[in-house]
DNA sequence: CTGATTTAATTCACATGTTAAGTAATTAAG
DNA sequence: CTTAATTACTTAACATGTGAATTAAATCAG
């Protein structure tokens, strides 16, 4: 069986693995805010009083186009965000409301918390230097394929 | 703003980015095949004879119970996999059928050439270094937690 | 200005992720 | 032997992932 796939070694699931560990550091906390993840990021990305277009706020989430219809409109029904008129009407730009401000702020306290446990834990230079190796494995990978 | 989130710099932006990267190197060619990335893993794990049950395949696949459930399912309507009998009748056992590992085999060939390709754009050490940080990342994070 | 093309989102259909609850079989306590 | 506790899965309900088809608005060609 040398030619048998072996999970311990694979990218695929490694990246599985540790994506899953790290959400895993976040999940309690969000989930009790009555949030799932993909909702935090999309509120994190609008934090601060920024406007954003859904097609940017997608990308920069790293959400699909048809799940952030999905989620703009769940977190609208919660009063978390509003949408922001547009000179091109296909356009969607939205923004958080008040209430959405004030949920972030909360929130993202104890979320930097979760954060500097990481670091201190795995260590912060690995931690850099982890983050910048995935990004230059994604740029290779986009400039190749 | 010096408080506000740097997606740039996010460890689970940046995980999740990385994936997708990786994924999109492989979609395209187990879509056509028919199936989709999970089943795919399934697929692997059970390559060469392999028997396993439920649980054990769960957690090799990174997959959680209720979607094995449904793509156990879905891959023995397809005629891929078959049940194998236990003495624990709560248990389930599965394995490939001969159908199923003709497929592995076809797919396998290609799969491995795309991943050989990532290995020589990204380079050989990087991704084996990048690969044991992600494990150490999990282990750390497991213990901590 | 009119019709073809492109762009931005949405909708659809189906697969998976996720948590909680339910079911059946095994094990353990008495 | 009988029943409570545990174990291995399954089901249910809802959210997101994913690709294809639609809709509406803006742009472009003539």
């Amino acid at each position: 069986m040398a030619d048998a796939p072996r999970y311990d070694d694979s990218l695929t699931i490694a990246l599985l693995r540790a994506r899953e560990a790290v959400t895993a550091q976040f999940r309690d906390h969000v989930a009790a805010s009555g949030l799932t993840l993909p909702q935090w990021r999309v509120i994190r990305a609008l934090a601060g009083g920024t406007e954003m277009d859904t097609t940017t706020l997608a990308h920069r989430c790293v959400i699909l186009a048809p799940s952030l219809t999905r989620i703009i409109k769940h977190l609208e029904g919660r009063g978390m965000i509003e949408k922001v008129p547009t000179r091109d009407k296909r356009q969607r730009v939205v923004k958080l409301t008040a209430t959405g401000e004030t949920l972030f702020t909360d929130m993202w306290a104890v979320s930097k918390t979760r954060y500097a446990a990481i670091e201190a834990a795995f260590g912060h230079d690995e931690m850099r230097q982890l983050v910048g190796t995935l990004n230059r494995l994604r740029s290779v990978l986009e400039d190749a394929g």
